[in-house]
DNA sequence: GGCGGCTGGTCCATTCAGTGGAACGCGGTC
DNA sequence: GACCGCGTTCCACTGAATGGACCAGCCGCC
């Protein structure tokens, strides 16, 4: 029983959650054999396993269709970091919308990457955003440097050894640049991007911190650089951002 | 190894779910006591399981307390159902809350309960509703009979004998009522609610059929018993279920 | 301080649940 | 008919999961 090639999953939940994260945000439906070449696992194994999941409705099965079933989406509504964030920021987040007429973002830092918690559209027309339980690159774009500013040197050296990859030709990619940027960020409490992630797109993003002092997450608004006032933006953000962070609260346990 | 005595849990992974299983929604972090308690589980497997799960960060642990970790809010994200269901219905749940001034909620069914999709408070002062990824009973709701009534004779057995609970005094609990109920709502379109699920509160609600006929949701209005104005709440919604039902793609795949 | 009761973590012999290659049945297409 | 891909089933093998017992730390109480 030698691990299999992906993800080097040794024991059964391992498997299981190789076999759930093959799933993508935009198949409709999988096989099991395309799911077992995704999660590297033997064929055979992966139809036992997805029998059980199935039984248990984290998985639904269309004929020879599988997606991600109820009892997924049913859990992920009870994880209380985003649902407290959530709650607490959707009308700070409303306003700032209101204010600035762009997309308004909330993420929060996993690792070397940001996971959006909420998004607000604004009335820019198109320009798609990070979906709601999305990732982003947290060197690339202004919601992750917001955090990265404000954290540990060796959170930092983390996020430099997992690549700065390049999304578009004005994305930070030096390692010394980005730390100089991370000083800057600190200096003003706002960080920007300017089609560092996608072309076209600009965006301002200011760290939320909880009245303990403890950085939770980033606010950001994005729009599209030709009409992007970075000045009036950045200072709405900053500004919301702050409210947001006295909103949360003292992020020690409400219910003790 | 006999068997959990809760969930006659057998797999490993009946066991893992028994341990998210295990979360509710209002506690804020639970021991590894605890939930071996709750899951039905020794203490020792629930600490060598939850070690795995916090490793693959589907649980995340902050000193003694567990919660429900990142992954599996992004999964949950993932859902298609869920997912493609909330993109047809927000703006017609925006016009019908407009409309009517009352809560709207959107709710598909899962064997003898409805899960909560989305939801959209109105201006009713208070009457919190069901949460997002909630449950309700299938016999004591509105959206529960909307669906109901267009489902099999089989699916209405399967209701029956999960138990007709009483929520309130005027909760329908003998099963021929339900099936008369259910005749009501085929001939009208609409399932009311008065006080069933909890006092105080009415609820209009409407089944949901895609294109091809096939029933996929529930869409409901509540809100006070005292201002509710049922037969032009019952319109409302009659009417945004048949327009959400019309945005739905045929309930084939969309990318095809 | 010493106690009892709680917490979570770790051992380790036992053994059963999980494994996965091979074989199978099915529904397509060439 | 041969072939391919699909998903499922079989079954001997074995190592991964098990859980009772034990240990260590913490808190409140007497």
């Amino acid at each position: 029983m030698r691990g299999g090639s992906a993800s080097d999953a040794v024991g059964v939940l391992d498997r299981m959650t190789a076999i759930l994260e093959a799933f993508d945000h935009d198949d409709r439906g999988l096989g099991i054999s395309e799911l077992a070449l995704r999660a590297g696992l033997p064929k055979s194994t992966v139809s036992r396993l997805v029998a059980t999941l199935v039984r248990q409705r984290y998985l639904e099965r269309d004929g020879k269709h599988l997606r991600l079933g109820l009892r997924v989406f049913e859990l992920g509504q009870l994880a209380e970091q985003p649902r407290d964030l959530r709650a607490a920021a959707l009308p700070v987040m409303a306003e700032l919308r209101h204010r600035t007429g762009g997309h308004v973002h909330l993420a929060i830092r996993d690792r070397h990457e940001m996971v959006c918690i909420a998004v607000m559209r604004g009335n820019a027309p198109a320009q798609p955003i990070a979906r709601i339980g999305g990732r982003l690159p947290i060197h690339a774009t202004a919601l992750g440097r917001a955090v990265l500013a404000h954290a540990s040197a060796a959170s930092v050296d983390e996020a430099v050894a997992a690549g700065l990859t390049a999304l578009t030709p004005r994305t930070i990619t030096a390692p010394d640049a980005l730390r100089r940027q991370l000083a800057a960020v600190r200096r003003s409490g706002i960080a920007v991007d300017v089609e560092e992630f996608a072309v076209g797109v600009s965006c301002a993003a200011s760290p939320v911190f909880a009245p303990s002092g403890a950085l939770v997450a980033a606010l950001s608004v994005s729009g599209r650089t030709d009409r992007f006032d970075a000045d009036a933006t950045a200072a709405a953000v900053r500004d919301a951002a702050f409210r947001l962070g006295r909103r949360l609260g003292g992020d020690g346990p409400p219910r003790g």
